[in-house]
DNA sequence: TTAATTTTCAACCCGTTATTCGAAAAATAG
DNA sequence: CTATTTTTCGAATAACGGGTTGAAAATTAA
């Protein structure tokens, strides 16, 4: 009886996976429902038995990944290091997060831009909001102790969600080095 | 005879422009060739006389883009400055170019992920590839000379490329203060 | 084994969207 | 003023994509 659910667990799964499969083939424009199917091995109709529509598949994504990226974050936070050394750290581990499924976070991060839905439905939000939060929180702290550059933190937290977007995501994909997200962060965190 | 053919160019950038008011509105989800219609206030059918197609429209305006901002490159690489004075002036010069046509490089930066388009018509990635390759040459000959971070010159590049992403296009567009640019791209370029 | 339940899917439906047609206006030339 | 060329667009077409149906197959329970 409790296999059942676990079964049931699985094939969601696997239809999640069908999902990104098709995304990274031909992007947003490629996944459609005939093409997850495909990439599932179920019939189209199928999917809709484990999901009520195409939205939710692709709110499933968003919030699996989020909260690991929150989880992540989370763990940091708590650790009574200097707002440098947490800042660092919460970024290694995001991006060693990312780097593990590539395709999700580049689907979690591209998304969004494309496609409205509905805040209700959007149930990721809560995840993403508490992470921004945490990581501004903790550049205003920084900042503060003059431990950070002197810069607007609003600013700050934008160049540097720039910096982990580029390096992460643009051009080839080669692996990042252990230590090559610390160097760039480091270098733009310290004061000139 | 000489007036006709300016008069054409005229409607073209005239649709092209519904083009960006509808992208605006909607997305790209939104930008449908009704709405293009709609926005620039010819029928469906007259679109199809100045543009063979949808594709087109959008290779259009990444053309255009593009080519703007090559310009201005093109223009401060001669000149006999410092690597990162020239650096410097030319993300500024980009900036400015951004921010005076907001949704056009919205447009610009965002649609190639979501839209897949063959490379015989993606006739802008020769504007789009000097811009790159000019910028990373200053970047490999800053990074030489110790004028720049001693960073790998690639991920250099990347890094560079998020900021300026970052702080243009990410959360509210609020307008940026004269000096942003050049404070954080100052702040991140100098030798630690 | 048989009845009830769960899972699967081929074929269909319907709205949307890119694209085309054919003919009517407008503008231009002779 | 008439013939020709250019420009315009309403209406039709065809393809595609999300979502539904009804019934068959597979599994489980008795």
């Amino acid at each position: 009886m409790n296999r059942k659910i676990a079964e049931r667990y699985q094939r969601k799964k696997i239809i999640l996976e069908g999902a990104l499969k098709s995304y990274s083939k031909n992007g947003i424009e490629g996944m459609t429902m005939d093409d997850i199917a495909l990439n599932s091995d179920f019939g189209k109709a199928t999917i809709y038995y484990y999901f009520p529509s195409k939205e939710d598949i692709i709110c499933s994504l968003m919030e699996t990944g989020w909260q690991d990226l929150w989880e992540s974050v989370e763990e940091v936070v708590i650790e009574n290091i200097s707002s440098r050394k947490k800042f660092i750290k919460i970024l290694n581990k995001m991006a060693d997060i990312v780097f593990d499924n590539r395709v999700l976070y580049e689907f979690l991060f591209t998304v969004p831009r494309n496609i409205t839905i509905p805040d209700d439905k959007a149930s990721w939000k809560t995840f993403q909001n508490r992470t921004y939060a945490t990581l501004q929180s903790i550049v205003d702290e920084g900042i503060g102790e003059g431990d950070f550059a002197d810069i607007k933190p609003e600013l700050f937290m934008k160049a540097v969600g720039g910096i982990f977007h580029g390096i992460v995501f643009m051009g080839e994909q080669k692996k990042l080095e252990e230590n090559d997200i610390e160097t760039l962060i480091s270098n733009f965190i310290y004061p000139s």
